[in-house]
DNA sequence: GCAGTTAGTGGCACAATGCAACTATTAAGG
DNA sequence: CCTTAATAGTTGCATTGTGCCACTAACTGC
């Protein structure tokens, strides 16, 4: 028997180039945002992708700790509302033809709690409306179709009530809430039966005595229920 | 500059070691089964987990021929219907404190076009009601973990009415076709509303004058709807 | 006090669903 | 030849969910 057979294979193979790749999702002018990353170095100096970065096995522990290590070096910021979205791998990702493996995230983030120009940051950052980055060919690798996958997988737990509670503060209105969800499906939804719904599955708690007070008639507090 | 940062990270930071794991499930005697494979070797040698594989850059083009590859050297099975589910990874996975890094992907298998016992296979092979799987501690690693994902995910396909043609053969009746549902669910569904949106949503169409005649009265064949 | 705007509720028509009964068609058995 | 048993396929109805619209309530600004 050859000793080669006897090494672990992590040793025997070469392992494809392991990244993290962040969609993060904001609600900016009213309408659904991604932040994007200028790209400084080759390939597709110039252009704009996602932000990401490499997994460290010696740094860290799991792939959400990856995630949030990545977010913190390159965007100085945390996460609180991580979902995995996919990975995507294979040679032709790459156009060095180098085998790349990236597992993909969605964050979401209010957008006070983030300003791309904000801190010391080294590179360009910048919040673009979702709709049209889904479909920008000019995105760095496959990108576009990252966002898409992004966008429509928030879309569809917006439609299955699953409420964006990372796009809102801890207490909201539920006109709040509702204009979020109407903004993050870019169309308009029916008062009556969205309470209705939000009523029957016990999805938020009215805060006693708490109310949003403003230009017109104050409003009821809410806040989320844990499941 | 050191040359360091000149280099491809690929090169500074030792890359996780990278594997495919399959989950295939199929119909057995009238339940929902997954596939399982004993393990020759440490850790969990003696121990059941999911078939799997070390992904091969220098072989594989993509992930999904990754999956296809090990299938076929391990199981000698192709799988048509390949779902990715997600991907687990980081330093506690392993018992040994290696950092793994696993895509997890669905496979649908008819019981004929599979029998573990067949041919010249090397390992130990078994099919294993799904819900009992998916609650096993004794299976390797977090296996028992991901069955329950590939099981709560075939679930709610079915429940979106995301019919398992991966179950069916081509041509299948309506009774076939709403079994098969009732086993993947393990519960019982109705007919006239189960049939009402196969109707409406255009999933199957009849094929003319096809009929599976049996012990009782025939039944026209259906086939799938490509979408 | 009135107009304008948002908050919150209630009614109603219509669609989707679950439940059950009913007919149809075959094989088997007396 | 008729009955029984089993599956195939359809129909009616009650219940529930949903979209649409109208209504009342509460506040600001003029």
């Amino acid at each position: 028997m050859s000793t080669a057979v006897q090494q672990p294979p992590s040793k025997v193979h070469p392992m494809p180039f392991c990244r993290v790749e962040i969609t993060i999702l904001s609600i900016v002018d009213d309408s659904l945002n991604v932040l994007l990353a200028k790209r400084s170095k080759a390939p597709y100096a110039g252009r704009w992708c996602l932000p990401g970065g490499v997994i460290r096995i010696d740094l860290d522990e799991d792939l959400e700790a990856a995630v949030q290590r990545v977010a913190l070096e390159r965007l100085e910021v945390e996460l609180p509302y991580l979902r995995q979205l996919c990975a995507v791998g294979g040679v032709s990702r790459d156009p060095r033809s180098e085998w790349g493996l990236s597992i993909v995230f969605r964050g979401l983030l209010p957008a006070e709690a983030f300003d791309p120009k904000a801190g010391k940051r080294i590179e360009a950052l910048t919040w673009r409306p979702a709709d049209q980055a889904m479909i920008d060919t000019k995105l760095a690798f496959d990108h576009a179709q990252l966002i898409a996958q992004a966008v429509t997988a928030t879309r569809s737990e917006i439609e299955r009530m699953e409420l964006p509670f990372g796009f809102l503060p801890e207490q909201f209105t539920l006109g709040e809430l509702q204009a979020t969800c109407e903004q993050i499906l870019d169309r308009r939804l029916d008062k009556s039966s969205f309470r209705r719904k939000l009523d029957e599955r016990k999805l938020v708690e009215p805060i006693e005595g708490e109310m949003r007070t403003g230009a017109f008639r104050p409003a009821q507090l809410f806040m989320r229920v844990l499941r």
